[in-house]
DNA sequence: TAGATTGTTAATCGATTAACAATC
DNA sequence: TAGATTGTTAATCGATTAACAATC
């Protein structure tokens, strides 16, 4: 596979992609053009093109492409093959949720287990994966290889822990705990959710409407 | 405040720049100059300076910027200061995450009440949030004016709910449930958290530096 | 005043779109 | 074969960076 020089813009747009082929599975399509995907997703053709060049050759002219193989070839570029494995830092309320409610393997990842500093949740299990003591993360993170550390901590412990993840050979952070993890020095990889930014930005686009509504208005009401 | 032709590049960058504000607050620093602003950020002091002229002038030459007044400005800019009233659908794991921890008042927004199916949680209360029967949504949002609906309902009711809200004059979606709810007719906001598109970004990342060190690897191996 | 730093205009860079030959 | 649609090269558009006069 290819892999060179590609742009942050098209590595989020690649689960996108993944998303809607897997829709039009379900639909049983199994042909489609890049200007019918552009279409279903607000896209032009031409990027469509530009996006999957990056990486290969996968449409044939005069078809287009082949639903099932185009979706194998993103989850590959995506590293879905890769079976990643991934522990939990943090059993509170979202850390519990994403052990029952989100579906790893559906997305190639392997969560093999869960810690925590409280008494009442180790030796306990959620969904087949078993909580452990917060001091067995070193020795455990020493043990297995991990590549994937799903960050579910409270704020204070979020940089503490960081230290242990990337002391002990973690590449990679999925990060909810809304502190910037981001080190310089470091040299981790961190994706972070913030559900913060996430609302305050629409928080924004609907003050941006109001206040276009508001002007309209306003002009209106000078007028007549 | 002036509002015109912001890019999303832009918007998405204003929630980071209010979490940088508040963490220099917390330190006790009271002024910073684009310059510093841009070094904690990763970004070059004109885009900064850049971003921050879309709305205004709110520095000074030759001292830079007076931290609670830019993050006054941020904030407003963002419409946290509007009060925009939300309902919360679905309180499965997620839903219930959200009420119990995410803390909407410190953004803003005014979580009043939850709605649900399941016959157990419909009269009880979270964090003060009582949780109503789903048939009394369309009634209430008659009755109250909600800007915004944080959906955690379970993905096959994603849609016929997103028809409820938008049937009754909601207008912003804060849409946790991977599924596309932007339909093309529709006018209503869509904000989307996509675990999965975070989690397979990151795991391109992964995929990313792994082969580039296995090229390396190989490279060497040829050579010596 | 001299030094610092803004807001803004111009230059550069990169990403998206358009066009088209290649070919299924 | 004729029509369709790709992959790619060139053109356009927009976003980032650099430069600098204005000014605190």
């Amino acid at each position: 596979m290819k892999r060179l020089k590609v742009s942050n813009n098209v590595i989020r747009r690649l689960p996108r992609y993944l998303r809607k082929l897997d829709e039009l599975t379900e639909q049983g399509v199994t042909r489609v053009s890049s200007q019918e995907l552009g279409q279903q997703l607000g896209l032009t053709p031409s990027q469509i093109r530009q996006d999957f060049s990056c990486f290969g050759e996968f449409g044939q002219q005069g078809y287009g492409y082949h639903v099932p193989a185009l979706r194998a070839q993103v989850a590959a570029i995506l590293g879905m093959d890769r079976n990643y494995r991934a522990v939990l830092i943090g059993v509170g309320n979202i850390g519990h949720a994403l052990i029952d409610n989100f579906c790893f393997s559906d997305w190639g990842v392997r969560l093999t287990a869960a810690f925590d500093v409280k008494p009442e949740v180790i030796g306990t299990t959620f969904n087949k994966v078993p909580v452990l003591s917060m001091e067995e993360l070193p020795r455990y993170l020493d043990e297995n290889e991990i590549d994937i550390a799903v960050l579910t901590v409270p704020k204070d412990a979020a940089l503490p822990v960081t230290r242990i993840l990337t002391g002990h050979g973690v590449e990679a952070i999925w990060n909810f705990t809304n502190v910037e993890l981001t080190e310089p020095n470091s040299s981790v990889l961190v994706e972070n959710i913030h559900f913060s930014d996430s609302l305050l930005s629409l928080s924004y686009y609907i003050s941006e409407r109001a206040d276009e509504k508001a002007a309209k208005a306003a002009r209106r009401e000078r007028k007549g």
